[in-house]
RNA sequence: CGGGGCGUAGCGCAGCCUGGAUAGCGCACCUGCCUUGGGCGCAGGGGGUCGGAGGUUCAAAUCCUCUCGCCCCGACCA
């Protein structure tokens, strides 16, 4: 491809509106351009790197057994009615009407689309296990789109969703999925890991993260740094390292005045007692009307479990004006004693005695109450938050935070789906039985741009060869058409486009250093610098943009470097 | 949803507070000369009516009201 006939605008200056390197790098190298609020253009440099994403995905999907169908984005409401979702999935689903007042949505993801078509057609367990991807858009309405690619309103996702007679058959089906993914983003040339997503309450873990490793990342996991053990924040677990003294006798509770005390801190100061024997009292507005929910002092809710537990849509801290009403105290002072709300409490409170809650009553608080005399025993969860630091619930090793971009998510789904929309099929038995799912995601973009996060330094990015819009770039660092160095940029060009490569040549009558800039700017891998310097020597240049390595090689032999530094690139 | 910021040439910005004459600057673009191994140099030139609507005023990019869009931060752990 000649440069001269490609339209890649860069930018020397660094857009404001981009935040995250991986959106910075893409505007300024041409790969793409806003059209509004998290929704992007993709540029011919941008189009090449996502094809080359969607081209990984689509062999190694294949390969694992799936086939590749395409799915309507616009999809009636009808469907998501019928699976519940067309009111569960709120504002994050786009509603579009026809014009004979019809209901439509934009899909944000496919389960309703897929199960209708195959509820249809599957009748028997002999047509059974059946996988199916696709690569769509999908649109999602984002409360705040941000950081380019990464968090759209429109974006390209490869979704999977597979069907099985029974657990079993899911199971393999899931595992297969697992290790396709890890082909997929070690192929990119990425970091990644794959991180627990679920709590794996009915015995293994059913749904897993594929978090790229990067500062920026949206998502905080913890991994241990001893086994294998990794998990999105939202769902970790840990082991609690404060022991209650089981000897410790139940003292009389009594009621202290603490003037203004109205955080952890401040009450356990000026009570002098550990954070530990402090129980917190959270209001939150649920489905069903508020509850409380107790912490220990030095733990903090997790609401994602929280939801969870509560199976409630609307999960949100009471105001200021709710726990007045509902404690008869400003917010500091709230306590379970007495309290007529439902009652839920963290699991590491349940061996605590003598503990100190707030009283219900401005500038006051209990101490040394117990479970059963002064406080109405709870219902008990896991509903606080792992930390850093803590041991791994598998092996006790200490858990280590990091950061990370969701690049794909492979869920176990069972029968949710099948059971509301009632795609069944016969057994041997002739008994019907509920298709078992499994869905399987993958962000496109989303990918890509963790690739750049990953991969890039001040000029600009790195790519991981498979995923490089061109393979290898040719700079030739003089112009007139009749000159030598053209001649052999030309010839080079042409062998290596011959022999399967994807080359761009930088034919445009620019000054050395605008082309130099630019190619560190796309990133593509390899460089061949072609100049009458090294021509006068019968040389040219390989460089190799990640190490900036010069390779002064013997014109002729140019196409066998390149050969080798980019099979020694995609080898995986 | 709350808070903050921004919208002036293709891009990045200044001007606005304290209204006043042809609305500036850098980059990009066009022409010519020059230059050619890391975003040259010189000279000349084209392009905006200041996000939109309304208002105040002799006069509005500038003040006021409304509106649209974009960016950032936050969304309460008592």
């Amino acid at each position: 491809m000649l440069y001269s006939q490609l339209y890649i605008p860069t930018l020397k200056e660094k857009p404001t509106e981009a935040e995250v390197i991986s959106h910075q790098l893409m505007l300024r190298a041409g790969f793409i351009r806003k059209l509004t609020s998290g929704i992007y253009s993709f540029l011919p440099l941008g189009v090449r790197s996502l094809r080359k994403m969607e081209a990984i995905i689509r062999e190694e999907m294949n390969r694992a057994g799936a086939q590749e169908v395409l799915l309507p984005a616009l999809q009636p409401a009808e469907l998501w009615q019928e699976s519940g979702r067309w009111e569960k999935y709120g504002k994050e689903l786009i509603r579009v009407r026809d014009r004979h007042n019809r209901d439509y949505c934009l899909g944000p993801t496919h389960e309703e689309v897929v199960t209708d078509l195959l509820r249809h057609e599957i009748r028997s367990y002999r047509q059974l296990p059946i996988n199916l991807y696709q690569i769509q858009t999908k649109f999602r309405d984002e409360i705040r789109p941000r950081f380019g690619l990464m968090r759209g309103r429109e974006f390209g996702m490869k979704d999977g969703y597979s069907f099985d007679r029974d657990e079993e058959g899911a199971g393999k089906t899931y595992q297969k999925m697992f290790e396709a993914y890890q082909r997929i983003f070690t192929r990119c040339g990425l970091q990644f890991k794959a991180v627990e997503a679920d709590s794996g309450a009915i015995g293994g873990s059913y749904s897993h993260e594929f978090m790229v490793l990067a500062e920026s990342g949206e998502d905080a996991i913890l991994a241990c740094t001893a086994c294998s053990y990794a998990a999105n924040v939202e769902r970790a677990e840990s082991i609690d390292r404060f022991q209650a003294d089981p000897k410790e006798e139940r003292k009389e509770r009594q009621k202290i005045s603490t003037p203004a005390q109205k955080t952890v801190e401040e009450v356990t100061r000026f009570l002098s007692i550990p954070s530990q024997r402090l129980v917190k009292t959270l209001i939150y507005q649920t489905d069903q009307g508020p509850v409380a929910v107790l912490v220990r002092g030095d733990q903090e809710v997790n609401e994602t479990k929280l939801l969870k537990v509560l199976d409630t849509q609307e999960l949100n801290l009471a105001d200021e004006v709710t726990v007045q009403k509902l404690t008869g105290a400003p917010v500091g002072f709230a306590g379970a004693v007495g309290l007529s709300l439902p009652l839920w409490a963290d699991h590491t409170l349940t061996g605590l005695k003598n503990f100190v809650m707030g009283g219900n009553e401005a500038d006051i608080h209990w101490i040394n109450l117990n479970w059963g005399t002064d406080v109405a025993i709870p219902r008990w969860a896991d509903l606080r938050l792992a930390q850093e630091g803590e041991p791994c619930p598998k092996c006790q090793s200490p858990l280590k935070a990091f950061r990370g971009i969701e690049v794909g998510h492979v869920f176990k789904l069972g029968d949710k789906y099948s059971r509301s929309m009632k795609a069944t099929f016969l057994d041997e038995q002739g008994q019907e039985q509920f298709m078992i799912m499994g869905c399987y995601g993958i962000g496109v973009g989303r990918t890509v741009a963790a690739a750049i996060e990953q991969n890039h330094d001040k000029d600009g990015i790195v790519w991981p060869m498979a995923l490089a819009p061109f393979q290898v770039l040719i700079t030739p660092v003089e112009w007139s058409s009749g000159s030598e160095t053209n001649q052999w940029a030309q010839a080079i060009y042409e062998e290596l486009e011959n022999k399967g490569f994807e080359v761009l040549l930088d034919d445009r009558p620019e000054r050395p250093g605008i082309k130099f800039k630019d190619a560190d700017l796309i990133g593509i891998p390899v460089r061949v610098t072609i100049g009458p310097k090294g021509l006068a020597e019968g040389i040219v240049e390989v460089r190799e943009r990640r190490t900036g390595q010069i390779q002064k090689v013997l014109k002729d032999q140019v196409v066998l470097i390149i050969q080798k530094l980019v099979s020694e690139a995609l080898n995986y």
